[in-house]
DNA sequence: ACAAAAAACGAACGTTCGTGCTATTATTTT
DNA sequence: AAAATAATAGCACGAACGTTCGTTTTTTGT
């Protein structure tokens, strides 16, 4: 017979996968600030008030849990600025919302230090090994979406025909990490207003007449 | 009277100084590629083949250690790139200077994991204390430089009076930090190639007539 | 050359690291 | 409700961490 309750809505998930979760969503906001290598086992499992070995067996090693990390803030960064943009127009709107969301998400801090990815690369882009391999696979996929970002904008006649889609996508991806770091590190409030004007004054100069409005928040 | 050797040219420094440097040389080196927080003291006495507590006694504490080693690397990073862009002419030859010196510098892995800021920006850019503060410093510095290279070059009339310098500067950064970033962690052999090419492209747009030409290497 | 000072060493400290084991609880499934 | 399974805790390990201390070696100034 079925369950009593007619509302299985919630928690179809059993509890070690739960827990998992529970355990991944700390961990990137950790590495976040400290870094991947710096999230120990002992640290994480203090912050969730349980045992190191009981975390410890979720995965089976370190490197396992950095990959588990690293994927967890993959699928963060998709559904906070990958996916809401997909959901726009394709052409300059979509290339516009892809910039407009990744500047929001860092602005709104999703990770408690910023994008996950701007720490991970730079802690791991003169490593070898699996994880280094995870976050480059990663950044390589943000590159080749605003990569087709920026063709889709051509294909619509949003962009001229001049324009060189990898060179651009890069270009727009340098202003992003800068923005970040004025953010972050230089403590500048203002930067990230900057990165949108900056990204906007980019993409018009480059824009056809056919180009819509790029419009900027607030 | 006098030593009997008659060449008393080179190391008119005591002992203690000429280690601390090779220390702080390894140190920079070391961080660039496993982080600042990374360079243990043990690791770093294996490396030099000296005691951990005869490396020790040369700083207080890991702290004074990192605050040494990013002031050896400030000095490394202004050996290589401003000091050598300030024998140029004001105006956009040195603002030009500063770009390829730049570029130089991460292609010839003068640190051996990339540009050691880049790595200790990210790193630090979300934590406290004199470390932090130490890196965002240097930082600042550098992005001021380039921002008075940018008005230097309107001074000189090489670049329209519409243009905003900081906001410029940022630019030119972002275009860096980009780079370095397709370069060490996508391995894009062609990235700074790029890069410079992108700077170039960006400064022409803002130049005036009188602007000198700006030759790319090789 | 000798005495004073500086530098380097070796051993040990208390912690924390990642990683095994073996129990003991929870949760599912029957 | 009982049996089977999964999740967590407890404990221990060897290694590495930053740091301290007393001793020995090396450099320096006279």
């Amino acid at each position: 017979m079925a369950t009593a309750r007619p509302i299985p809505d919630k928690e179809a998930l059993p509890k070690g996968a739960r827990t998992r979760e529970s355990i991944l969503r700390v961990a990137v906001d950790l590495a976040s600030v400290e870094g991947l290598e710096g999230v120990s086992i002992g640290r994480l499992a203090d912050e969730l008030k349980m045992s190191k070995s009981g975390l410890f067996a979720h995965f089976g090693s370190k490197e396992d849990l950095q990959l588990a990390t690293v994927s967890a803030a993959r699928e963060i960064f998709t559904e906070h600025v990958i996916r809401p943009a997909l959901s726009e127009p394709a052409g300059a709107p979509r290339l516009w919302a892809l910039c407009l969301h990744w500047v929001k998400y860092v602005e709104g801090k999703v990770f408690k230090g910023g994008c996950f990815f701007a720490a991970a690369s730079f802690e791991f882009d003169s490593r070898k090994g699996p994880v280094r391999d995870a976050i480059a696979n990663a950044m390589q996929e943000w590159l080749g979406v605003l990569t087709r970002a920026v063709e889709g904008a051509k294909k619509a006649g949003h962009l001229k025909a001049s324009v060189n889609p990898e060179q651009f996508a890069f270009e727009i991806y340098s202003l992003a990490i800068g923005g970040h770091w004025g953010f972050q590190l230089l403590e500048d409030t203002k930067a990230l207003d900057r990165v949108r004007v900056t990204m906007r004054d980019r993409i018009k100069a480059l824009a056809t007449p056919k180009c819509p409005s790029l419009k900027l928040p607030r």
